[in-house]
Parts: structure tokens; sequence; C-alpha cells
DNA sequence: CGGTTTTTTGATCTCTATCAACTATTGTGG
DNA sequence: CCACAATAGTTGATAGAGATCAAAAAACCG
């Protein structure tokens, strides 16, 4: 199945009909970007809408003074810049953490898609919903826990999204973010993230090495984070139409 | 003119067509809030849209061992719960910040009108887009500024939405967020927002009495706060379609 | 293999939290 | 309109989390 289709099919239970339509993106560029690379810098015109096809990017927002915060991540599937489609600059950039491909869909071919099928404006509208969603709850995060609950928080947020599209298993997932990309997410000092992170591993919550997250302690770590997954909307009830 | 028309026309240039057709939302039921009162909880259905037509009213999410944090300001004429109108439920608080009212719209009404007014439907896309942004920028603020700079970043926000909708003159607006709300807002203990309030006293930068927020120097503010009104999307080209 | 990036360590400093009063302000009922 | 209660703002002392600076060790990469 393409990457397209289940992007969408994420959020909506589609009819044959809205995915025969759905096909027409594949028509859509394909732009590769490689690892660190902005691909669109606050105050841009981000002209269409994008879906990441492979590899992993990050929202954030910097300071003049040079401080940098990572405000979201965007996994394989994601669509990104679905609201900004009527803006005419981005309020935040963008960058590949890995090297990455993304469809580059015209506003045009979405908007049609979305007018003429509900159930992919639906789809639309419930993924900028759970981007939302997120900004809260990192909100939450970085409002009000430590930076020991932070990454502890983080990290189930990165595994159990990627359980929901089935890149999980064996409480193992990827992780391509440094330890400086996870201090820019949780705000606080690479250095301070260092020794968080040990303290993790001490406590045989969860332990990164080669880009790989191993979730040890699923229970605990839930607990610690005061993890409540609700905020992701991963109810996969994926009862397709057979209409 | 009505709250409803100025909420929407602040977002899209409508025709005369559009004003029309938003006249069916004045038969919404005016639901009444007392201060303080949560009108929704994180897991509710929220069972349609809201305007908020007077008072204020803020979001938040709190954690299962008390600790609150305020994820947003909604002030009048303001929309809430747009994007969660196709989710069963919240993953957020709402809650009044001052005696409110609030026109409670079934999602139907909202659906069909944004289907039919396609310049509806933009300004209900750019509302809900500046939300987000308004999110992100948040996130900057707890992650990467300090108690002083973020103080003085909200109270500009605070400000600047009260410029954007006239309700400031004279650099003096409307605040009411007790000290207490202010550190919710901020990430911050309210004894430590007491110390940073009376530093940007002393520095002549703001003065906050009796619910009013008095903004003494302005530019010095926006210096120290890093304040870039962008994200607020403020862009007013009020220029009306005659068509 | 050599150079770059990433992770780790130690020492010290600063910002923010905590706790426990106390004062001022606001609001309410008699 | 006053008196009292409740809410909101303020203060001081102390503890703790996280920042900063500088440098070393380890991992990664072409």
């Amino acid at each position: 199945m393409s990457p397209l289709l289940s992007a969408i099919e994420r959020y909506s239970n589609l009819s044959p009909m809205d995915r025969e339509a759905i096909t027409c993106l594949r028509e859509a560029p394909i732009v590769r970007v490689p690892a660190r690379q902005t691909m669109l810098s606050e105050g841009d015109d981000p002209g269409g809408v994008r879906l990441l096809a492979q590899g992993w990017a990050y929202r954030f927002k910097d300071l003049p003074d040079g401080r940098r915060q990572i405000v979201g991540l965007i996994l394989p599937g994601d669509f990104f810049d679905l609201g900004v489609r009527l803006v005419e600059e981005m309020d935040h950039s963008i960058a590949a953490l890995t090297p990455s491909a993304y469809y580059a869909i015209p506003s045009e071919v979405l908007e049609r898609l979305a007018r003429e099928h509900p159930r992919i404006a639906d789809a639309f509208a419930r993924h900028e919903h759970v981007s939302a969603s997120i900004h809260r709850e990192w909100l939450l995060n970085l409002g009000r826990r430590n930076a020991f609950e932070r990454l502890a928080h983080l990290f189930l947020e990165i595994f159990m999204r990627q359980s929901a599209s089935g890149h999980a298993r064996d409480g193992e997932c990827d992780c391509p973010l440094t330890q400086n990309d996870l201090a820019d997410a949780t705000g606080v000092t690479s250095v301070h993230l260092n020794r968080t992170m040990q303290e993790l591993r001490r406590e045989g919550l969860v332990e990164l090495k080669s880009k790989r997250l191993f979730i040890r302690d699923f229970d605990k770590l839930a607990q610690v984070a005061m993890f409540n997954s609700n905020y992701l909307q991963l109810r996969r009830e994926t009862r397709p139409l057979t209409q």
C-alpha cells in the first residue's frame, strides 16, 4: 500500500472511491532532502502541502540569540503544512532529521480532493487536530514536567507514534535524534539531557543506542512520565468501509 | 456589528452573501458561565463548536498530581473546539476566567456554512492555524525563555491580541488573570511569578493593577521578550470584498 | 585512518521551587 | 456601608534543579 494512502487512512475510513481518488496524488513530485537540511524556514511561503514519505523531520523555532526549540516531530506518513495553505508565511521552520523525501502537493489538488471527498477532508481535519493536541501535550510537558519526566514522556510518544503505524515491536523502535535534538525538544541543555538520560538508563527504564530506542520498562516509564496516550488519538478501529 | 460576524471577518474577507449566511448563527443558543467554572473537561465529548461572545477563558491540562498548565487563552470573539468537531474526546479542558457567555453552535450548522461558503471555511481554517501557531510560540516560550522573558512575552501577546480587535489603547488593556493564572501559563510557581512581576515593574516595563495591564515601555519589553508578532497573523488588511 | 560529531565528566553558578508566614485586596451579607 | 471572610499578592530563608564552561572520551564517517 502506498504511503499516501496509509497516511490518510490512518485518520479516516475511506471508501474504494476515496482511495481511487487518492491515486492522483502519486503524480506529485517527490523531493529528496539530505539529513539536517532545513526544508522550510520561518517566514517562507510554504506554497503547497507536503507529505513526508521517508525519513524523519522536525519543526522548530529559534530565538535571535541562538536558542532553539523543537516544537514537534514529523514521522513518515505525516502531512505537514496542511493548515498553512491559506497562509503566506511559515511561523516556524522545518528541517530533515535524517535523509528524507516528501511529496510536494499543490494546494489546489489537495483542496479539490477534500472538496469532492468529505471523508478525505475529515482525515485532513483530524490530522491537523492531532497535531494541535500534541502541541498541547508538549506545552504541559515543558511547563510542568521536570527533565526526567519530560524525556520519559518524549520517548513514549516516539514509541507510541511508531507503534500506531506498525514501526515498533518488542518494545523497540527507531529514534534518530541526537542528545542535542532531544535537549532541544525537551527544553534543557544537552549536558543536562545527557545526565537525565543516564538516569533513565540507570533506573532500567529506557536505553538508546545507535539510533534505536529500547523501552525496558514500559509501565514504570508511563508512570513516571504520567503518560496517557489519549492525546495521540490512536484509535485504530480500522474498520474499512465497503461502500 | 455582531461579535459573530467580526469573529469570522477577522480571518477572511467576506462577501455580502457570506455575511448574510452568518446571521443564521445568531439562532445558536447562548450559554452563560460563571467565572472559574470549567466548561469542558478533558475526556468530554465537545458535541459542537463554540464561540466566546463575552468574557475570557483558558485552555488547560493537568497532571494526576495536581500540577496544571494553561495552554492557551480564549478571548472574546474566539472560536473554540473548531477542530474538535470530528473528535469524540477533548484532549484538554476549558474554563472561564471571568463570567462568560458563548454561542453553542451545532457542528452541522457550521459544516454546512463552511461547505457553502468557501471564504467562511477559509476563515475557520485560518483561525485554527493561528491557534496552532500560538501553541508553537508558547512552546518556544516555555522551552527556551526564562521566567522574565516568558512573562514579558505573555503580556505582549495579551496586549497585541486585544489591539487587533480594538480592545487596547494607550498601551493599556484588560488582563483578568491572577498571578496564579499567569504562573500556570508561564510554567513557574506563583511565588516566582510574583517576584518576576516585581522585576518587570521595577524595570519600568509593565504594570498590572486591578485587572488592567499597562505597557510602560513597549519597545524595551518587546526587546527583552524577543517578541515578533508575526505568529499572531494580525495582518489587518481589512479590504472587504464588494462582490 | 584521521577528522568530525556526539556523548560524557567535573566543578561551579544561577535560576526557580519550596515552605511558611504575613499583608493587602476583594467581595459579601448583615 | 461596615466587618469579616476569602482570595490574591508579598516576603524571607533555604533547597534543589538545571545552566554554564571547559575539556576528555567515545562513536561515527568518508
